[in-house]
RNA sequence: CGGGAAGUAGCGCAGUCCGGUAGCGUACCUGGUUUGGGACCAGGUGGUCGCAGGUUCGAAUCCUGUCUUCCCGACCA
């Protein structure tokens, strides 16, 4: 029987869960808000990996690997940011278990095991990178520091979702300290346009770059730089952020160094970071109701090739032949699978491999060997064609291309119908409720009228555009006097 | 943390009201026929019903407690 998979008109968050379970990128674990990802997802993700760590490295960054722990008094050393994080932390309090003596078989924590000071479980490591970094840096010739960490990290959060919140998740962090905090704010800048340039020309999410306005920023950032994407139903994902520290965690761990005049400095700093997360919206941006639609520069499977045929005969024919077409696929750098198990029918293999999103699919049979063709099908519009074998592997690389651009320019035509510019708040709770998407308006640039439409709508400023355009208007809200657009949005 | 729902075979569910020793679909195994959009026939395997206690001759079912997960909300760099 078909899998059945909720549709996106009946319940878009149903919809998602079922991708992303039965499509196999992860599952529910016995773990509250913890999920386990699967080979096919885990796949996904160090694709995703491996390009983002080339691209760290291409911009002269090194890998290092810090503590899960972190001492409490460590933490709370730069104030603001642990203040940020207080709430979301898992603590650990004791190191040994011991028999319970009122309950057979079962353990208990051993209340003499207690620790003397708590570790707290990492939700993000500036602060015990910037206590390493002190006996890391003494002069100005020990800057840059330019590292990147892969790792885990831990967020309490209340109400949980797949990929896009969960207790425990994967990211990068990069931690970078400058002599200067012009050099930490183009570091900023360029690790932002690295995060777009990724996520847009490998993910094939279109992305806005912009700041945080100081509500929606990092705890302990001076600014906070991020990428925003929209999702099919209206609401937005912040799919990367990059922050200029300026010297808070300098400070808050004393970290100076010598300038080339003897003089004792603070050392400014930068974070970024992108997660697990981006596959919760690459997941939203280009699937539907058949199931995933990955991008071909990630996708695990790029072209999965399903033979067809009667009895053992036929599908010997049909190894070796596939078997010469797999090998040049492979030659030309393309992530091939054949699938010539029997233990499913073709229209099965169809349907599994439409759910998991692999942009191409080859079938081939008698038919086709006859006449030297193959049926090609493309996931992105489900168009299907009888194609020439005769070059089929160059026509294949170039499908893959087309794939990729269509799959982008069609995100990014969605993305751009759903940026409105408003003038009135009637007009705004309206496009929120019945259009969704980016609303562009003016903005009097005080925290209150933000908290206020926040309370209002649900809705938050995404961000301020990057080289926005300078506009005389009155804010939506209070009708105050504002000098540019910012974007607003339902956010997951 | 507030509200709701659910825990019964690998997965999805029925049975619970009205107590009598567990069933359906799918998956899995065997054999056969099949194979161009989620095949069919036949025969099988698999669960002491989340956990603990209570009521009863007898509990998936009634009672008490407890644990866990999911959904909605609040919260969320």
């Amino acid at each position: 029987m078909a899998k059945e998979l909720t549709t996106r008109a009946q319940d878009y968050s149903q919809w998602y869960n079922d991708l992303v379970i039965k499509g196999e990128l992860a599952d529910y674990s016995a773990v509250r808000g913890c999920m386990v990802i699967k080979p096919y997802g885990y796949a996904l993700w160090e694709n995703m990996r491996d390009v983002l760590d080339k691209m760290f490295k291409d911009t002269g960054h090194q890998n290092a690997y810090f503590p899960l722990f972190v001492p409490k008094s460590l933490f709370e050393a730069e104030e603001k940011n642990a203040e940020g994080f207080a709430k979301e932390c898992a603590v650990v309090t004791h190191y040994r278990l011991i028999a319970d003596p009122n309950n057979k078989g079962k353990l208990m924590v051993d209340p003499e095991a207690k620790l003397e000071e708590e570790l707290i479980v990492r939700p993000t490591s500036e602060a015990i990178i910037w206590n390493t970094y002190k006996t890391w840096i003494q002069s100005y010739r020990d800057l840059p520091i330019l590292v990147n960490q892969w790792a885990n990290v831990v967020r309490w959060e209340m109400r949980t979702r797949l990929f896009l919140r969960t207790a425990e998740f994967l990211w990068q962090e990069g931690h970078t300290a400058h002599a200067t905090a012009v050099e930490a704010i183009a570091e900023t800048k360029q690790m932002l346009n690295v995060y777009a340039d990724f996520v847009e020309n490998w993910m094939a999410v279109p992305v806005l770059k912009g700041v945080k306005t100081a509500n929606e920023r990092f705890a302990g950032a001076e600014d906070t730089y991020c990428i925003e994407a929209l999702m099919q139903d209206g609401k937005a994902l912040q799919a990367g952020t990059s922050h200029f520290l300026g010297q808070n965690f300098a400070k808050a761990f004393d970290v100076k160094f010598s300038d080339q005049n003897n003089k004792q400095e603070y050392v400014w700093a930068t974070s970024w970071g992108v997660s697990t997360r981006l596959i919760g919206g690459l997941v939203m941006t280009h699937s539907d109701d058949e199931g995933l639609v990955l991008p071909p520069r990630i996708a695990p499977i790029q072209v999965v090739i399903v033979p067809i045929y009667k009895g053992e005969e036929q599908k010997q024919v049909l190894d070796e032949k596939v078997s010469e077409m797999v090998k040049s696929f492979k030659a030309a750098g393309i992530r091939v699978k054949y699938d010539n198990s029997d233990h499913a029918r073709p229209g099965w293999k169809f349907a599994e491999y439409e759910l998991k999103g692999v942009p191409i699919r080859i079938a081939i049979g008698a038919r086709d060997l006859e006449n030297k063709q193959v049926e090609l099908a493309r996931r992105d519009t489900k168009e299907k064609a009888a194609v020439a074998m005769e070059g089929l592997t160059q026509t294949v690389e170039n499908l893959l291309v087309e794939i990729q651009n269509n799959l982008f320019e069609r995100a990014k035509k969605y993305r751009d119908e759903h940026i409105t510019k408003v003038e009135t708040w009637e007009e705004f709770m309206q496009v929120l409720d019945t259009k969704g998407g980016f609303i562009s308006a003016h903005w009097d640039g005080t925290a209150e009228t933000e908290d206020k439409i926040k309370e209002l709508a649900k809705a938050t400023i995404r961000c301020i555009p990057l080289d926005n355009p300078l506009e005389d208007g009155k804010c939506v809200l209070t009708g105050n006097a504002s000098t540019q657009r910012v974007l607003f949005a339902r956010a997951y």
